[in-house]
DNA sequence: AATTTAATGTTAGCAGTGTAAACATGATAG
DNA sequence: CTATCATGTTTACACTGCTAACATTAAATT
């Protein structure tokens, strides 16, 4: 006995979404199995989603939150190096363990963030976050700070491209010192690595 | 008067491929307009490639050759801490002016590398060109080098990714000390930026 | 409370996609 | 010269994003 109505339908598309996102990659993902999935006529998403893109800008949003709550540190007076060491590594685990929606969050299946005003929130915010961090660790200027923080930003962020593309690439070889063993002993020891390079850049 | 077999489609097909990918992303790429730009029937394509991937893997290919002679340095002898800003700043630059096909290398579009042996030789290939590099910069273990390559590698990816999302993301922005005018300014002095990260990574 | 309106759902259909199967042509090896 | 096989074509299928026209019902207005 259901009725006409859903009720609660744009909700469970992107609860939906997001799960077949990361368990199949965003390419998979079709409006009309979204439907299906949520009984549902293959259209009926539509009265939610203007186009595709704006569904993915749905997962993607998500994708930010989840990433702002995986990279907070409650510290609420000092932050030390650690503490930014920290905020690294649970990025990167968050870009490993999530790989399918961070490529949605990061690729450019969205094009244009500024037409989905969520997304850019929940974005920006992932960013001030980070920022805030930084001007919690020392009394540098803004300046100083905002480039400290994109610095951390694409060295995380490039990590987590490498180490997946490596350990892709590299499925059937095992040599001692080719990119693979590398980036692995890099994963695997990934706090002193950001440790090391964080250390380059800030001298706290 | 063109004659049944095209003589030299597959080659046309790649190029088409490359050229297309690059102006308009691979999403847009479907592989009967490829075939219509080819003088050729929708299916015909299939003759030479599997599958999309299959093509796609093929203009990754090229990607990655093009990356390695953008990234050549010709330093027979000694290679200084100068040589190496200039790797980074190239590798930047490809990517921020191929970002199309950038995606398409370091995406996932192409899943394993493995399954397409010349895409995999070319993209090792850029890899141990780096490497090279590092080994003449100083006379560090196999490991050492690995993981300072690594971390370079790592480092310009990433800028490459957060250059570009942040770009598009703050395209109606103009405060002064936002991820934007922060990363167009790290944009616009990349060889300093570099220099400062890699005096970090090296004592040299 | 009755009625209008707007939000949300359905059905049918278009144009485009990747890909497989069966067939046609012609370059090349025997 | 002939047989083979690489390369091309035609046809067809299942799927996709998306639009237009219509159905239902919740919410707003009178």
């Amino acid at each position: 006995m259901k009725s006409y109505h859903h009720g609660n339908l744009k909700q469970e598309l992107i609860d939906c979404a997001c799960r077949l996102c990361e368990r199949d990659g965003y390419t998979k993902l079709s409006i009309r199995s979204l439907a299906k999935e949520s009984g549902v006529s293959q259209t009926a998403p539509y009265r939610h989603f203007e186009t595709k893109e704006t569904l993915y800008a749905s997962v993607a949003t998500e994708g930010f939150k989840k990433l702002s709550i995986a990279c907070h540190i409650d510290a609420d007076k000092k932050i030390t190096k650690k503490h930014l060491v920290k905020i690294g590594c649970n990025y990167i685990e968050f870009g490993l363990k999530n790989a399918n929606t961070y490529d949605l969050m990061f690729g450019t299946a969205v094009g244009n963030f500024a037409e989905y005003p969520e997304l850019l929130e929940s974005a920006n915010s992932t960013y001030e976050n980070m920022r805030l961090s930084f001007s919690k660790l020392a009394s540098d200027s803004d300046e100083v700070i905002a480039f400290k923080c994109i610095t951390l930003w694409s060295m995380v962020h490039g990590l987590v491209g490498i180490l997946r593309k490596v350990q892709v690439v590299g499925d059937d070889f095992e040599e001692g010192v080719g990119p693979i063993s590398t980036a692995s002993v890099i994963a695997t020891n990934l706090e002193d690595h950001l440790d090391k390079v964080l250390t380059g850049l800030i001298q706290n």
